[in-house]
DNA sequence: GCTTGTGAAGACCTTCACAGCA
DNA sequence: TGCTGTGAAGGTCTTCACAAGC
């Protein structure tokens, strides 16, 4: 077997992590008409340097063009494909409370490929019920409609208390990926990733930096922000 | 002037964001009645290492006892007081479309002591009708409101194409913190905290380790877990 | 000329390993 | 004995700086 690209076990967590900015930002810039941009015209836009855009690129492959940079409609495709992004991906959410219902009719999702295919509760009251296109299934036929449906990704926006058993339950099933929005942290196995959004650890970091500004004065902190990059 | 603290601009960025999720961990093993807890128990629950966690802790003082471990109280009220979580923190909501409503009826801000105290949007439709507790304001008195109002906080909840002007337009009115749902990168100056919650990155990062799995031989990933975890 | 791609250097963060203390 | 707190070591990521090439 040919093998072009570097193996994924070389490539740092960090670099696969940037690369869904770069792609949100060139996807923008093309829109705008760019057809070429240059790393450190990137770094702007995404508040990185120049280097790192480069260096990150070069894990893949060489991408650019000496003296001229980089075409924006391979860049969005070569890292469309590195991040196994050339096809749909199939989603089931996993309580349809407040925030799961939400999430059924946010079209953030679809856009970028993310089809929410199925729609799992536990509770007699919503079993049955529509929710936008979908019909919420109970959990017991978990298993079997995950295969059905071929769904990829779970999503789990069930109460703190039961966000492990639903864990355990997807990751019976077979699920390799879990979305998790409940404000706690699950343990999952090797081989299945886990990603949480909660939005109230970002704000309890931003409050430690908001207090400091308050009550002292405020200082250029060390390394906050990368060279070259432009306000305007 | 005593200074009992480390100064923040000493403390790395990675120790502030991961303070949050030990407050997660230690708030619901308070809940199960833990009282005391040791550095590999915490370290069990958070997915790191013992020494991560007590080199995490040193920075902001001694909170242990050796031999012993740490009282799960003092724990959290020293993290809270290190992240200024002893008080409230007032948000304004820009954008009152399906993301910004479901946001006013979100409890778990509130639960944190995150409070939503006012609502603006651009949209005539939408001016002067009520979300939840709350009348949305005009834009217009966007400055005038935030003063009044004590806001310290702005959610941004508004289209990709508006969001930089958005921004723009709370950092003028003197705002230091924002909670960014726009799917972009929005630029602020110096100074002021941004925090983007957007979970079409995570599923993207996620998509290629899965791809990985689906089409190579899973493989033990390079420092893919910390040592002494458990898994049930 | 200008910009990429990349070894090497440097900065930063994590982990080790043990002194110190309950 | 057991566990914390912490310098020192080790490893990873970022940045530098320049050769290569358009």
């Amino acid at each position: 077997m040919v093998r072009t690209q570097r193996a994924s076990q070389d490539i740092p967590d960090i670099v696969v992590s940037r690369l869904p900015l770069y792609l949100q930002a060139l996807t923008s810039l093309q829109e705008q008409g760019m057809a070429v941009i240059k790393s450190h015209e990137l770094a702007a836009v995404v508040q990185a340097t120049p280097a790192q855009i480069r260096k990150d690129f070069s894990y893949f492959g060489k991408f650019g063009k000496q003296g001229m940079g980089y075409s924006v409609e391979r860049l969005l495709s070569e890292i469309r494909l590195i991040l196994g992004l050339d096809r749909t991906w199939n989603l089931a959410i996993v309580g349809l409370g407040r925030v799961g219902r939400a999430l059924v009719s946010y079209r953030g999702f679809l856009h970028q490929g993310f089809h929410i295919v199925a729609a799992f509760d536990q509770s007699p009251k919503v079993i049955g019920k529509k929710v936008g296109r979908l019909v919420v299934q109970d959990m017991a036929y978990l298993q079997e409609a995950l295969k059905t449906q071929g769904v990829d990704i779970g999503v789990v926006a069930v109460p703190v208390a039961e966000a492990q058993k639903v864990v355990n339950q997807l990751v019976q099933c077979g699920i390799k990926g879990i979305l998790n929005y409940a404000p706690t942290t699950p343990q999952v196995p090797p081989g299945v990733q886990l990603r949480t959004v909660d939005p109230v650890p970002s704000l309890q970091s931003m409050t430690f930096y908001l207090k400091e500004a308050s009550t002292a004065k405020v200082r250029a902190k060390r390394r906050s922000r990368p060279k070259g990059r432009a306000f305007p």
